[in-house]
DNA sequence: TATGAATGAGGCTTCATTCAT
DNA sequence: TATGAATGAAGCCTCATTCAT
């Protein structure tokens, strides 16, 4: 992070105070406002950036969009590039907490791995945040720093877990192919390309995604047996 | 830049030969010539868009890496857009001619398919080609003309005949899945990824995309027997 | 070059004059100089357009001329065609405003006449409006919106008040020719005449319009005898 | 002139020879062929000038107009402006030469005003010949050699001409307005007028020319008794 | 802090002119 | 002579960035 969050500081002791004392909200007005605003331009410049990329993005589409004017970006980012940068961070951070934070590993691994195919599905495919992994497809080797950022905070930790996860599988004896462990991409594939087929060839030929996991699942653990 | 690029040639040999390979005629000079220009400025569009993207591409670049003033461009393509959208055509089609005049099918489907992954491998995984595949997916969302033809060209047809393969698959008992011809993006997708990968990570951590393409297919049609 | 121009200077006394004679308010600042900036590009423009033609004129020499950088004139026109257009209208439409709220017609028809050539003397003839008349023939096949304009607004309407002030005449009896009525256009042609023939032919051979006027009058009145 | 016309220069004399052998013309075929080609430009060149402008005319378009390259405008005329400078010479040199071998003057003024009106309705009003008119209106302030030829060998000769006219009509009291012979300017001003009109305004208002002329002499000579 | 008018570098494109064939 | 591909200067316009208010 280049620009530390505002959050903490300079909370303007005489009319943060009149406004506490109003009874709304415990921060500084003028701190909440700078926050409302700071995170109207990121889902602004998100929006923007997925849906134009990177260099035909205009600050004037962004500003307009979040209702703030275009100087005002400048008090919160350095500029377009730092912005785009700093962007993918904010967005990714939360997602990658979340994941982090994620509930106790019990029942079978497939079961594990579908719920996680499932959040994905729910929370990726064909949604804002799947255009965005496009985005650093299509960004990333213009942008190192993003790149670098995606890799070491979502693409090494997301492999690790899997690897994990079919370590553990092939542990238990549901998964067969033990070299599976090594190339945990072959179990992420196919939903990376669902995200890639929404955003390009959806009005070609819809994708069942949810179908083709489960056929996917189903090909690494054999077919399961109706319960 | 993986390939070495012809800065200021002035006759670029490759591109000079295909060129002399299509007139049987020794063509007046002055007609070669010209082909050997748009060849060079279509090397040299395709490097510059695959490493800057459409819309951070310079026309100057482009002019001054193939060797060309600025407005030789404009004899050979309407506009940037245009020569975008007609770039990705006459890269791609040669790909699909040789493609679709494939070898007769002969041996199990797994040589087949392995085959096939080899060419992809050498052709595509790593090289110019596959960059092109990433800069479709950056750009394909602001180029439907783009998006259209490479589903047309590439992506119906690659997912029709590998259908017809894992049917042929299923139906000599190699494949045992049998939803498998129902999503044969399934088979295709580290493929994808390998290519992906290697323009975003390659940095990060190296795939061996050629191993990780042989336990998928592991995956798919059981280990392989030691021959 | 007939009237010295505004090269660099900044407060355009007149346009800002003007500008304040608009606004009740005393105006924020901000506005008062975007009028007078705008006022600026209006005149620089003019005078450019006249010298050179719509196709030969720069927009650079504009923003030169006009104190401004090149982006501001996009602040306040379109483009170049539209800028053109709007200024024609601009130019046109106070002087319409003045000539529409004309003194009350009194005294002979010739006085009336007299009147209005006297002021189209001083006004029009040899003068920077003269020269848009010009400019309006020279650019108008080209710019229809241009002709049509100009057409609807000074034409059409002048034509007709010279028709009433025509057949005033003729039912005075001041006016013999009767047919007159059906051309107006006569009336006013060597006042046009003029206009043309001080921009193209001035060094070549000076006219004493005024004196051609009086000629005409006396042409159409019969001599005026001697008060 | 800054070219001289190659009309009797570089008979190859061996073509030439042979085509004289045939019969065909007495030129050389060369020189024929040049010529012809000349004339398909001074002709392509004088339509889209006048339907462009200057500025606006691009010599491709002339070369495609005229059935030649582009580079072959260069053998004839040394760049575009010296094109459109000869040009007016050449295409208003031979009007003049037909007006000045006019027929002798008999009859009376007025005959003689009309018939010239006559020619002029036919010739130049509502014609190519009237935009051309129009053209070095438009263009005269930028080209001043253009305005300079105009004024010498069309204006000062028609005023003269005509002023010589007034003054034989005075003499012979067909006119009775003796100012009018200053300033005959007022007799052609309604024929200039109805070229313009034509060219700006007919599709708002179509003009009856000659009527027009016709009233307008009526008010100079008196309206004509009924022979 | 917030604004948005102003800036001017830089990109795309056109087109007069040249020159090898 | 005639051609037309090639050139590159120059023009229009956009848009990231600044800064006075």
């Amino acid at each position: 992070m280049k620009k530390p969050t505002k959050l903490t500081t300079r909370s303007a002791p005489s009319a943060g105070a009149a406004a506490a004392a109003l009874g709304a909200v415990p921060a500084s007005n003028r701190t909440a406002r700078a926050q409302e605003r700071r995170a109207a331009i990121v889902d602004a410049a998100m929006e923007e950036f997925i849906s134009r990329g990177f260099a035909a993005t205009r600050l004037d589409d962004i500003a307009k969009r979040a209702g703030v004017a275009k100087g005002t970006i400048y008090l919160h980012f350095k500029d377009k590039e730092s912005m785009f940068e700093e962007l993918v961070r904010i967005v990714i951070v939360p997602v990658v907490a979340r994941l982090t934070a994620l509930p106790p590993p019990t029942g079978s691994v497939r079961d594990l791995i579908e719920a996680f195919a499932g959040n994905f599905l729910k929370e990726v495919i064909g949604t804002r945040r799947g255009d965005l992994v496009r985005l650093i497809v299509a960004e990333g080797p213009r942008f190192p720093a993003v790149a670098d950022f995606y890799y070491r905070e979502v693409v090494s930790r997301g492999i690790a877990a899997m690897r994990a996860l079919i370590e553990l599988g092939i542990a238990r004896g549901e998964i067969r192919e033990k070299d599976l462990a090594r190339y945990p991409q072959i179990v992420v594939a196919p939903a990376m390309i669902a995200v890639i087929w929404q955003s390009l060839f959806e009005r070609h030929a819809p994708l069942d995604a949810q179908e083709m996991l489960r056929v996917h699942l189903d090909l690494i653990f054999g077919e399961r047996r109706t319960t």
